[in-house]
DNA sequence: TATTGTTATACTCTATAACTATA
DNA sequence: TATAGTTATAGAGTATAACAATA
């Protein structure tokens, strides 16, 4: 069995049930990777955020468009070079980001079910293996 | 870490290069799908198919038509049971098929850089595991 | 009535190219 | 000129609902 197939496949059955986890809890995929980089990288420019997100700028600006009419997030200049848009969560999109990390959460111990911490250690290795690989 | 978040990212980044790398030899992740489908469960109805893909029936009978507009298959009512729409590869599809395989192997060497047969095994009985908890 | 597959339509994610605003 | 981001447009993959053909 080739490699790439076997994880292509895994990752597709797990990549719907966690849509579906999601989905359930207001959001999607590409909402809550956006909503993590925010998070967790303050205060950088869209085109990082877009390549934290593995997407181009112009699909970033589509997702933001969409948060942004939903009130999840405000752009803004930065004064110090107006031509950067701060982005920044408003409180629905603090509170969607919670209720999407409770998902994550559930999702990822759903997931680990009868892993060891071995075992979890080992995957990551071997997944890290494979990114070197490809990239 | 999370588990998903892991996955996702390395399903990420192998499914470009494998997509780069198909796309090369002139096929795509859907269509090399349907082929090994096609290939290895003969005779088989749509439904079938479209499960073993991943895929729901519409969304496989879009495929087929790009298919068979593209001459890689044909499709013929089965005799037996008219509602039986019987795919089969023309040449031009074989001829893909075997082309899209020599690709797919050279990506699998590519990917396997570095792993032992002890390293692939314990990949494979990982991501089973994985399957099994959100199955 | 149930099953097989197709057609019509639309949604999501993604991308490239051309554009605006700012430096 | 170079950089940050947006707009316009398009394409791939997927899905649901309604339909036709066959059993």
């Amino acid at each position: 069995m080739p490699i790439g197939l076997d994880l292509a496949r895994t990752a597709k059955t797990c990549a719907r049930a966690f849509d579906d986890a999601l989905a359930a809890a207001g959001g999607s995929a590409p909402v809550w990777q956006i909503l993590i980089s925010i998070k967790t990288r303050e205060l950088g420019t869209q085109r990082a955020l877009a390549a934290a997100v593995g997407i181009q700028g112009a699909t970033l600006t589509h997702h933001l468009n969409a948060m942004e009419s939903g009130g999840l997030v405000t752009r803004r200049r930065d004064p110090a070079n107006r031509r950067v848009h701060v982005v920044e969560l408003t409180e629905a999109g603090e509170e969607l980001f919670h209720k999407l990390r409770g998902a994550a959460v559930t999702f990822d111990q759903r997931l680990r079910a009868g892993f060891s911490d071995g075992d979890a250690a080992e995957l990551a290795r071997l997944l890290g293996k494979l990114r070197d690989n490809v990239g």
